[in-house]
DNA sequence: TGGGGTTAT
DNA sequence: ATAACCC
């Protein structure tokens, strides 16, 4: 149903979304059914759905794949399985298989470590990151054939909102197949599904479309992860993390406060980051709960009402933020790190590495990028606030020769990088830079101007003739200038 | 700590 | 342009 009314979130939406009883009654199996149906209301939600009260039906799915890096690497190099693997980058593991994570060795461990607690650690080259962004876009490409609405997290992990999928579902179990109504997976806390709650059957249906999901990218990709289902993003993310690898936890709602319970601290919680830890510790905040049970105006003008009011909510396991498509991404950038970049020579030919790089991939996704940016991180004792960036238009003469191999791109792209280089850094005097990283954003789509060709001027009509099958067009009213 | 990404201000 | 968040 495509409705048009977006404010109607809070009452009388009369479209009754109840069960047949007989139906469900039947359905039992293993699965113990108990009580009246509720009937659920429905209401539409930027495109997708949302209960009419406050809480929430939605299903979504977020799937997390193990060990990403580690695990593209072992399907480049088949000789490498069964050993304990690390992906380098720099002096880090960033990342490691299973095999050496039993060995001892963790995320982000430096490669001194990680060699003294397992030295007969394998490690590859992971700072080109080609293949994960590959692969990655090949699990979501996956991930959209079954619901369109998939947002990435990074390269390795997906949320998706099944709710559509769930409903349809849902209405075709009535005639036959009862034997489809098991749960898939873990459920969290081994709390029991009631068959006769429908929020229980829609999240069970969830289940078995994220197994579904895990099936279909271990056997067209390759790959293994772990998904979690529940009613909102926040508690699928963190339900998908307690069964570690690949397997998969359906949350019921009445398990919630159970789940943000075991988080030993907010930090935890995704949505609250480094800095706004910091503030809420020097609030004395250090436990969900405390976040939980904390006054709300103090929080307010601690944090502005924005985050406040937002990470209030997520202590309750409450997260109204829609799942948004990601589609093809917003920017495209190239970063290297290193001890000392100190001379502009040095920093233009790393500049025109990566700028190469960037060249190409910016040309196989087809649209042109209308910005550039450089960033710098510059030598200093304190870690976290410090990188620097200027970027401006690329000049549409310069973007014209994109993609077109056959001029010269290269050297007017580095004259405009150069340019904002000496803004930032003032070259006669001595600098120390430790990253360069070159940005390209604005991205657009090509010349999509029908203009030139007649479809320009025509504009699809239905309100002719003939029902013959054939598009009809009715002439546009056009201005002819430019 | 790496080499990426996103949105909000 | 920066600051926050995510992996």
């Amino acid at each position: 149903p495509e409705e048009e009314e977006d404010e109607d979130e809070e009452e009388e939406d009369e479209e009754e979304d109840a069960m047949d009883p007989q139906l469900l009654g039947a359905a039992g199996g293993s699965l113990r059914v108990t009580g009246p149906l509720e009937a659920v209301r429905l209401a539409p939600f930027h495109g997708q759905v949302v209960p009419a009260g406050s809480s929430s039906y939605r299903v979504i799915v977020h799937v997390d794949l193990d060990c990403f890096y580690a695990q593209v690497e072992m399907i480049s190099h088949p000789e490498l399985k069964g050993k304990p693997l690390g992906v380098q980058q720099k002096y880090l593991v960033v990342t490691c298989n299973y095999e050496a994570r039993k060995l001892g060795v963790k995320k982000l461990m430096s490669v001194r470590d990680a060699k003294e607690k397992c030295p007969q650690l394998v490690l590859v080259n992971g700072e080109d990151l080609t293949r994960y962004r590959e692969m990655s876009y090949k699990v979501t490409e996956l991930l959209e054939e079954f619901s369109p609405v998939v947002e990435r997290l990074g390269f390795d992990e997906n949320f998706v909102d099944v709710t559509q999928m769930v409903e349809k579902r849902l209405h075709q179990l009535q005639s036959d197949d009862y034997s489809v109504l098991t749960v898939s997976g873990h459920v969290y806390n081994n709390q029991s599904v009631n068959l006769n709650d429908v929020l229980h059957l829609r999240l069970l249906i969830g289940s078995q479309i994220a197994a579904e999901m895990r099936e279909a990218i271990f056997n067209q990709l390759g790959l293994t992860g772990c998904a979690g289902v529940a009613s909102n993003k926040l508690l699928s993310k963190l339900v998908s993390g307690t069964f570690k690898p690949n397997q998969q936890t359906v949350l019921m709602p009445e398990s919630s406060q159970d789940l943000i319970g075991s988080l030993d601290h907010i930090k935890q919680m995704p949505g609250i980051g480094y800095k706004t830890t910091q503030r809420l510790e020097s609030l004395g905040i250090n436990s969900v709960h405390d976040l939980q049970t904390f006054s709300p105006e103090i929080l307010e003008k601690e944090l502005g009402i924005s985050v406040a009011q937002r990470i209030q909510k997520l202590s309750f396991g409450e997260d109204n933020s829609p799942v948004t498509p990601s589609g093809p991404p917003q920017s495209f950038s190239e970063e290297d790190s290193f001890k000392k970049c100190s001379s502009e020579v040095e920093a233009k030919k790393k500049i025109e590495e990566l700028l190469a790089s960037l060249l190409n991939r910016v040309c196989k996704d087809g649209r042109k990028p209308h910005t550039i940016r450089l960033i710098i991180r510059r030598f200093s004792s304190d870690r976290h606030v410090n990188r620097e960036s200027r970027q401006c238009p690329i000049p549409s003469h310069v973007i014209q020769k994109l993609g077109t191999g056959n001029y010269d791109v290269m050297t007017p792209m580095v004259d405009i990088i150069m340019k904002l280089f000496r803004n930032m850094v003032n070259v006669k005097m001595p600098f120390h830079l430790t990253l360069l990283s070159v940005c390209f954003s604005n991205l657009k789509s090509l010349p999509t101007s029908k203009k030139g060709s007649i479809e320009f001027y025509l504009t699809p009509s239905s309100s002719t003739t003939s029902h013959s099958g054939k598009r009809t067009y009715k002439l546009k009213d056009t201005h002819m200038e430019e």
